[in-house]
DNA sequence: GAGAGATTTCAATCATTTCTGAAATAGTCG
DNA sequence: CGACTATTTCAGAAATGATTGAAATCTCTC
């Protein structure tokens, strides 16, 4: 491996394009988790360059819209990964990435937790009611006095529907306990969590082969 | 909350709406996560009605094309979610959902690391190495011999972007070693760490406000 | 409070993904 | 084999989602 000493210019060309394959990657990632591509391609901006743009900045580097970014913008507001910043003498609104990568993962788990998780438990609570109030009580106390069961083979259909749905509830329900713990103190949770579980210490939990 | 004693017919009735509630409610939530909505539906069905089901099944329950049944089921079993059953005296196939909900979802974190995490990681490190080659050596050994540095702010800009680079790398590869952990053995790891991990135990580790 | 940006909104357009249906292929049985 | 059924494929249709651009709205400043 050669030394190949640069020119300036070489040098920034070679940053520009680093960036640019940042920024595609990260679009690309984005786009399979139903995230736009845009949004996270600004976001991937943001966060590697370091530095507070304003909307011309994003709309030249990106080639979009000035709609597209703007609304792109609001959309990484909301979710709460980006903040707004204000340069002196500049009417302009400009915008940077939290530079904590570990914050920045936090804020879009619990967003989506928020809006995607949470709605499906609700869901399943609701059908789970209504399946549990009308067709069975489980192995319920009242157990005896149901009326008179005329298929037998029906009801234990549904007791086995009722099962699959319980299984599938706590299944979110932890998920949801553990993503709180990940997501709601400070700022350590996550991080402390992620590295203790994959440290030497966890070896003995699971072996890979 | 009266007792409302049911005929057979209506909860039958129940019972199928019940599962299609469920199946809209899965449907909804893989769309949200990059999945086709039919996809999902497929998996819902064949997972809360518990049985092997054929081709025909499916297109009849989920009002579905025979072309549109057939891909989906190709992707849950490349996925490794379904699998194939048959009925003796029967030439169709069948089909049914893994029973265990943490099966599956191990499953679907397996593939969705190595569709999309490893080729991002792939790609960060190949831009990573671009950039640490021709740019820099960071704050690295052979420091005072490299070719006079005519541009110092260049430089800081670029050892910020590979710190940053970093981060994200390191981020990423502790997700991976996470899911790995996860994901590999037999059948324990995540049921067991998931449970361990929001037991009154770890409290202490991230009180709620 | 009028003028000059800056920002947001949104109907229309464009792009991408998903779905269909029919034709091609594979598989089974006598 | 040949008849028949089941399954896959794939070109186009339909649906969905993203993007644009220009008009409307907001926000300063003087």
């Amino acid at each position: 491996m050669r030394e190949t000493p640069q020119s300036p210019e070489d040098q920034k060309r070679s940053l520009v394009e680093a960036q640019d394959g940042f920024i595609a990657a990260f679009g690309q990632m984005g786009s399979a988790w139903g995230i736009s591509r845009t949004m996270a391609e600004v976001q991937a901006l943001l966060y590697i360059t370091g530095e507070p743009l304003c909307t011309d900045d994003i709309m030249e580097r990106l080639r979009i819209s000035r709609g597209n970014a703007s609304m792109s913008l609001r959309a990484l507001l909301d979710w709460g990964v980006i903040s707004r910043a204000h340069k002196r003498g500049d009417r302009k609104e400009y915008f940077q990435a939290d530079q904590d990568v570990w914050d920045m993962f936090r804020a879009i788990l619990r967003e989506r937790m928020k809006r995607e998780v949470d709605p499906l438990l609700a869901s399943l609570h609701e059908i789970r009611d209504k399946t549990n109030t009308e067709l069975a009580g489980k192995s319920d106390a009242g157990r005896g006095k149901r009326p008179r069961d005329d298929d037998p083979e029906l009801r234990q259909k549904i007791d086995e529907h009722n099962a699959r749905l319980d299984s599938m509830l706590r299944f979110f329900e932890t998920i949801e306990a553990l993503s709180q713990k990940f997501v709601s103190p400070a700022g350590r949770g996550l991080k402390i969590a992620a590295t203790l579980l994959t440290s030497p210490l966890m070896a003995g939990g699971g072996r890979e082969r």
